[in-house]
RNA sequence: GGCUGAGUGGCAGAGUGGUUAUGCAGCGGUUUGCAAAACCGUGUACCUCGGUUCAAUUCCGGGCUCAGCCUCCA
């Protein structure tokens, strides 16, 4: 029975969807200015697993993570590198892919864009305004706080202590410092689109509320996203879409913890983040997965070198015992371990839990010798099986072990290296010992270890 | 100031009202020409002060510390 934390009661729930056997799911998704960094890669993991995991406890997923592409941000940016918001947003979308690819996370099942959503967005502006939900002041249109009893309810906030924590300027056209924009007048030069309120632009909000009920239908089970989105983005579209469609609008509100720098949030605006893509070159795409996974998605998780060095040996762990299984291992996964595997992943998407399990069929594994008896080959099944559910282990482990990155520092292809290595086995039969570790200690001061077994001599790299 | 969440062995990180998390690192052993990998063994961990209890790291209350939100942010 699944439990899931839900930030709306701030307590696990068992959840019940509205259709029994289908999960519908919106998850925020990224604003394609710049290349995503490893908070990002959070985001996308974490839904991803747990989109996997509903699927494989047997529901018919519908996944919807939307792309902003029209923002201040993407303008300026647009602006700042001359070049049209297009252009500029096409680029970071493609990277974006390489990246969620990288890290093994399956497309969703849509990726709705707000510019190809004016429609839908003018539309639930418009029933706003109708419903005296919103009002426009100086060609902005503005959502009516006041007009939505709830509100707080998710941020666990009242509107009075948000007025009195109130820290911005207040705009002269909001009756209301809480008042948020829905549409924006369109300045000189900007990209607009027509609407009732002249030329203009959607907030943030808008588009999430729009889209999300496009996709999945007014009232849809899970609303995800990073926990820095819960107030206000959240909250606010949990208002509009209450106020335009009078109807439920999630069940379920799932958010993510962050990434931390040195015991501080990693963030744009501090500066203190480090992208995909940079991390990719010094370690494998696998083992920024498995070190997401390897903390819980609510708990803060810390980035460091020296965690993700850890995080890869314990991978190569599992690689290793994967390397050493019989190759041609099949049959059914344990029934047993695979209970006990959804027992963790159904309290809350225990992935720590979960890779627990994993190192211990992997020891398991190890401990039997006997490579070709069928419980070695129940064992792998099973390990490489519960690997799939979390997306890890899908690689050759012999590819994974002997993967080359940016911080090697050999140049040394598969020849060359076993060219060293028939050297030294003809060393070692002549009895030749010093010459043998001395090409062993040569191959380990360029990253590479060797490993004599009775099958023969193997390498990987470091 | 208001509101969240958190403080677990050298580090990372689960969990639990009394019983082994797991991983990384360390130490001892088996194995090996020596290694590596693997396996076996090895840690008197639960911020602090009170309370409840036969029993609390686990529940309750105070304190301290940290992070986050209250402004764009995944």
């Amino acid at each position: 029975m699944l439990k899931i934390h839900n930030s709306l009661s701030g307590q696990k729930e068992v959840f019940t969807p509205i259709e029994p056997g289908k999960v519908s799911m919106y998850v925020c998704g990224m604003t394609v200015y710049d290349f995503c960094h490893i908070g990002h890669a959070r985001v996308m993991v974490v839904f991803d697993m747990i989109a996997r995991y509903l699927r494989h406890s047997g529901l018919d997923v519908s996944y919807v993570r939307n792309i902003t592409d029209i923002d201040d941000k993407i303008i300026a940016r647009a602006n700042e590198n001359n070049e049209t918001i297009s252009e500029l947003t096409e680029r970071f979308i493609v990277a974006m892919n390489e990246d969620s690819d990288a890290l093994g996370v399956l497309s969703p099942d849509n990726e709705p864009k707000a510019t190809l959503h004016m429609p839908q967005i003018i539309e639930m502006i418009s029933t706003l305004i109708d419903k005296k939900h919103a009002y426009v002041g100086n060609n902005d249109v503005y959502f009516d706080v006041s007009s939505f009893e709830n509100y707080g309810r998710l941020s666990g906030k009242n509107t009075e202590e948000l007025r009195a924590g109130e820290r911005v300027e207040v705009q002269q056209e909001k009756d209301d410092p809480l008042d948020f924009v829905l549409w924006k007048a369109a300045k000189p030069g900007e990209p607009s689109w027509a609407s009732p309120w002249g030329e203009g632009r959607p907030g943030w909000h808008i588009e999430c509320s729009a889209m999300s009920t496009h996709c999945l239908g007014n009232h849809f089970d899970i609303h995800g996203g990073g926990q820095d989105l819960q107030f206000p983005h959240h909250e606010n579209e949990i208002a509009q879409s209450v106020c335009s469609t009078g109807e439920e609008f999630a069940n379920v509100w799932i958010h993510n913890g962050f990434v931390r720098v040195d015991e501080e949030k990693m963030s744009k605006s501090l500066g203190n983040f480090f992208t995909v893509r940079e991390v990719l070159q010094k370690f494998q795409p696998e083992v920024i997965r498995f070190f997401i996974l390897s903390s819980h998605y609510r708990s803060p998780l810390n980035y460091s070198i020296d965690n993700l060095e850890e995080a890869k040996s314990a991978l190569n762990g599992l690689y290793t015992a994967l390397r050493d299984a019989p190759v041609d291992a099949a049959g059914e996964p344990i029934k047993k371990t695979i209970d006990e595997f959804n027992d963790c992943m159904d309290d809350d998407f225990n992935t720590p839990k979960a890779i627990a399990l994993l190192h211990e069929l992997a020891r398991d594994l190890n401990r039997n010798s006997d490579k070709s008896s069928k419980e070695a080959a129940e064992l792998t099944v099973t390990l490489r099986y519960l690997g799939t559910v979390l997306g890890l282990l899908q690689d050759d482990p012999q590819t994974f072990l002997q993967a080359k990155s940016d911080s090697s520092t050999d140049d040394l292809d598969e020849v060359a290296i076993q060219n060293f290595i028939d050297e030294r086995v003809a060393a070692k039969s002549a009895k030749d010992y010093e010459k043998a570790d001395q090409i062993r200690d040569h191959l380990q001061s360029l990253g590479i270890s060797l490993e004599d077994t009775p099958q023969g001599t193997i390498w990987r790299r470091n």
